[in-house]
Parts: structure tokens; sequence; C-alpha cells
DNA sequence: TTTTAATACTAAATCGATTTAGTAGTTTAG
DNA sequence: CTAAACTACTAAATCGATTTAGTATTAAAA
């Protein structure tokens, strides 16, 4: 008892009919295409009976759609982008789009392999944080005129959708506050890309430094570097220079300077002070709890889908290019420490 | 200056010879189609030249399969899962696969509609942590061959391959641990739901608890309270039960009992323990460390694979239900506390 | 020299939809 | 009473591949 999927032919067969007829039923052009409501209800029932399910590939053949969205992370295994990305696939499925999730892991090779798979699979659309250099493949599809948002950077050379947070001010907003809780010797850690949302960051930590006199004391370190190799070299920074501080530019780097912590200088907290950028659930249950940066996810992505939405619908939006502020969240590692 | 994609067509065309050469040139069939070496260069060099890419779409609706694989969990935000995800991610697109990520929210109809979306679009394969109620569709899928491997849990009665770690042993050896260190009176903390990993997870904490000659003391929290709501549970928990240590059965309810004793219980680990199942890197960096069940990732992931591959290729497997041990971390959670 | 076999290809069907361009039959307009 | 317009459909082309069942041509065997 094989129960073999259902054609449109088959229907077609069993109904007399022409499949012409049962598509245009399918699609809700009955009334447009002038088929009769009785051989549409006909249809419909028939169908609903068998529990007909179209073929989507041939449909995506046919015309070119997919009702699909793509969502490329740089890592699926970062809480920032994995919550975001459930918040998008739950707006997609309300709109009857389904949204596909991959990691480039910010390497542009794997971008590339990424875009072609789904573009031979006739996605329609793409939500991306993009990898530094695959500038050229973002602009081919705008070239050819499928959806893209981007989303946590861009390229300022193209004109493109996106949805960032404003991170110099953010940035700037939060070494502030390390300066009005009476730290000064701020250190500020991060990794040598060139992409705009870290050099953003980079420049609020600077705008603040300098507005205030204070000395800039930077560690970028080299995002090809292994884990081990990153907390070495944080580990070294904190034993070389005397900080007061120190404000990591992205919640993994953190990640590695609270273990260095832990591990190295148990003291640390009784008269330091740490800040990160991005937020995480654990930021509040350590001890101390740390104070960050923390982007509006649910806001981040509603407007990253009423951009894609509206490419897809070809409404026309007034805003394209979506900046939103972050919040600080103030906790306990950047309060003023008695000394 | 639009460049069209080419078709298979276009190249017969402008080669003068028929599709048919074409396709089994680029399918490596040239030879046991009889198609000379000469003509098969000609092609083969003409098609590198123009960069074809075939139509996937078309492809798949031909010969009905697709080169993907879905791997589909119940939060693509839980860090074990995406870290596992990644894995296995490498791994098929070392054997030309692509994977497909999603996130089931452990809600059958959502899996329901994701087993669907997938079938319909002809994926080859699906690794998944099945939500508690879909035994119906995976047997469907076994039915109509479809490859299916089962995930972290699976359903005794249907015939499945699986890849799981021995729950009952890696709960009863946690628990242990947990006496042998002087904790007697342990509580366990889990959800209200029958699945089978989170049954043999309670198994094992009672095994050790009874050869003890202890107490059992149980907290059953229903999976679709909300976070606030099960903070509020555990809180009250600990306030009326008078325990040593306390066993958390999955590790976002360890990130809720760890914010309830940072913000109600300052004074629980001076001597009290904790232990989870699953590790994350954050119980490493906590203050105390949380002593942790870490599942093998590496070796998860691989057995995973080799299952879903040889199911792919028809190669026969000696075993096909594979249950691996987990690795109990001691850390500074579950020390000997001075009393 | 004819038959058979091997070589080197190809025409056309097929997968399962959508869509363009019709076609009968019936009404309405002139 | 005929032409135009409308109603209610449908035949066949199409998307871009794969694959079955051939067909010429040449070479080897009988």
């Amino acid at each position: 008892m094989k129960k073999k999927r259902h054609s449109i032919k088959d229907i077609a067969k069993e109904l007399k009919v022409s499949t012409t007829t049962v598509s245009f039923v399918l699609n809700g052009k009955a009334k447009q295409m002038g088929i009769s409501e009785k051989l549409a209800d006909r249809i419909i029932k028939y169908t609903d009976l068998i529990g007909y399910k179209p073929n989507q590939l041939a449909k995506s053949l046919r015309t070119g759609k997919s009702k699909i969205i793509v969502f490329m992370v740089e890592d699926i295994a970062n809480y920032f982008f994995a919550k975001i990305a459930r918040l998008i696939e739950d707006m997609a499925y309300e709109r009857g789009y389904k949204v596909l999730f991959c990691s480039n892991e910010n390497n542009d090779q794997k971008s590339k392999d990424l875009i072609n798979l789904f573009k031979e699979r006739n996605v329609d659309g793409y939500i991306i944080i993009p990898s530094p250099g695959i500038k050229g493949e973002i602009a081919n599809l705008l070239k050819e005129g499928i959806p893209v948002v981007l989303f946590d950077r861009y390229f300022p050379e193209l004109e493109t959708d996106y949805v960032v947070i404003n991170n110099e001010l953010a940035s700037y907003n939060a070494t502030k506050h390390l300066i009005e809780n009476d730290f000064h010797k701020i250190g500020f850690i991060t990794i040598n890309t060139d992409q705009i949302q870290m050099f953003d960051r980079k420049k609020g930590y600077q705008r603040a430094i300098q507005e205030e006199d204070l000395e800039e004391n930077i560690l970028e370190i080299d995002y090809t570097n292994s884990e081990t190799r990153n907390k070495e070299l944080i580990k070294s920074y904190f034993q070389t220079e005397e900080l007061d501080a120190v404000y990591f530019a992205a919640n993994y780097l953190t990640q590695y300077g609270l273990e260095v912590i832990k591990n190295g200088f148990p003291e640390f907290f009784e008269n330091k002070a740490v800040i990160t950028f991005d937020d995480h659930d654990f930021f509040r249950i350590h001890s101390p709890s740390i104070s960050a940066i923390s982007q509006p996810r649910e806001d981040l992505a509603r407007n990253l889908m009423d951009l894609m939405l509206s490419q897809l619908e070809n409404s026309e939006l007034a805003e394209r290019q979506i900046v939103l502020n972050a919040n600080l969240r103030p906790r306990e590692s950047t309060l003023k420490k008695s000394r």
C-alpha cells in the first residue's frame, strides 16, 4: 500500500478537467480566469480530500520563486545571532516565508559557496551578515534584482538596505560610563579586522578617551588566531599594561577575558572594571555581573524583516538604511570601586 | 549587459551537440556512455569557460535528490545544539552535502511543518532531535525510505538509527559524584516531559540515590512555563527544601538556577553544590566554576554523519543504534566543602 | 559479403508545476 | 441576423535538467 504523491495531472485526470484549470483554482485565480464557482469548489474539495501538496521544486523551477529567505550569520552558535535568528524565523513564518540559516564563519569562500547554493535554488531573499570580502557577491545579487538586507555591518561603498546599530555612539557611551565611574586607564580589546562595525566601536572608544584627555590603550588580536592563542594574548596584555578597566569589543572576546581573569587574576574585580559589547544571559549571572552594551534584538529583527518584505513585495519604504541605538546595561562590574 | 544564466540547452546549441551528450559528460558518464574523449574535453572546456552551473532545482526535480541534509534541533540558540550543528556542517561539506538547520522549538506542529517543507524539496536526509509527538512523521519518512537519524533522544517503539548518550549512566555518575563529596540532600530539577532523555536522567539520579539509601527530592517544572515563572519555582524550591546540592537536568535550567542563586542566595556556594547536565563555556568561567556532564560533541557529530552517510549510500553498518558515554567534568561547584 | 557487434552519439519523454494563447459556446449590441 | 464580446474553460509550451530507447556509422566475425 504505497501512496504515491498526487500530481496536478492526476487530479486533472480524476476530475476530467485540464491541469490549467486545476492550477488556476489552486492558485486562487479561479475568478480572475473565469472558472465557475461550482467547478472551483469541486476541485478544492477534491484536493483537500486527497491532501494534495504541490511539488515546490516544480513550482520554483517554473516561477523562479521559493518563499524561502536565507539568514546568513557569522556563527550560528553565537548567542546574539542565534537569538535574532529565532525572531526572524517567527516573523517570516507569519508571512508565509520559511527561513534557512547558515554560518559563513566570517569566511569569504564559505559565504560565496552558500550564496551560490541558494541562488541555484531560487531563494527569494537574503539577510546577510557579510564577511569582509564579499562586496562583489552582494553587488551581483543587487544587480540581479534579488532582495538583500545587510545586518550588523555593511559596505559603505555599496547602496544596500541594511540594519545596524550605532556602534560608534554605543561605544562612546560605554567608554564614558567607565570614565564617569572613575576608571581612567581603560584598555580596549578588539580584533584586527577592517569591518565597519569593529571600526566604529573603536572610534567611539577613541572619541570618549580623547575628549577626556586620557590615553588610548588598544589590544588588537588577530581574528584568525586560535582561542588558546587569544587567551594568551589577553593574559599578557593584562600583565604588561596597568589598567583600571577593560572594554571588550565583542562578546566572545569577553568570554576569553573572563576566563583569563578567573584563572590568572582572581583579585581583578576588586578594583577594576569590565564592560562588553553584546549582551549575554551569562553576563547577568556572572559574579560580578558584567555591564554590557545590549543590542535591541526585537527591534533589529523587526526592521530586518520589514525591509526584506518590502523588497520582496516591491513596496516602497522611506528608510532603507536603519541605524538603531544600543542600550547600556550597567551592572556590578563597572560600579565605582572604593580605592 | 545582462548575463543570463546558461542552460544545458544553450551549451548544446553552441557546441552543436545534443543536450544528452552534454549531460552525460557533465555527470562523468562520458566513458560509460561512449562519448569520445575529444568531445568530452571540448564540452568540459567550454562549460568551464562560461562558468556553467547546473540548475539544482531542475536537477532535483528530475532525480529526486538534492544533496541536502537537514539538521533539526530543538533550539538553534542552544549552545550545545549550535556547536553540534557546526561540526555536522563541516563533515557534510567534505562529502559534498549541504546542511540546512532549523529549530522546531520542541513543538510538534512546527516539526511537522518543517518536515513537509523539506520533503517537498527533496531533501536527502534528516538528522532530527524529535519533539515529543512526531513519532508518526518519523515513521512515515522511514516507510518512504528516506534516511533519518535521530539524535539526543529517540522513540523506543520505533526502529530507527539514532545517536544518543547514556543519560542514565551519566546521571548516575554525576549523582554519585555529589554523594562522594559528602552531599547527601540532593535536589534534582528537571522538566515534566516524557521524553526519554529526561526520563533516563531522572532514572540515573534515582538509582544513585536509592543505592545510598538517601532521599529523592525532585522538582519538575512545566516546560511550557515562562522563564520568569520557572525562576520563581526554582527560588521557592530552594527556600522550602533543605538541600545540600542541586543537580540541574539541562543547561538552561542551570542558567535559571544560577541566576536565582546569584540574586537570592548569595551564600549558596559556601556549603552547597551544583552540578549540571550539558556543559557550556560559561560554566568554566563562572565563579565557582560549575561541574558539568559534558557530552562528547565531536564524537556525537561524527557518529551522526557516519550513520547518515551510510544510509544515503546504502552501505551497511554494523551498529545503527549508538549510545555514547558522557564525561563528568568536576569543577569547583562540587568540591568537598568544609562544614 | 552479409551479419553482428561495437562506437559515438541523439530524439524525445519525463519530473510537476505555471502560463500564454487559444477555442468553443453563449450573450449582447448594432 | 450577424458581429463583437463575454464566459468557461483547455492545449501546449515552458522552466532546466536526466534518462530511456534509439540511430547512424564503422569494424569485426562468420
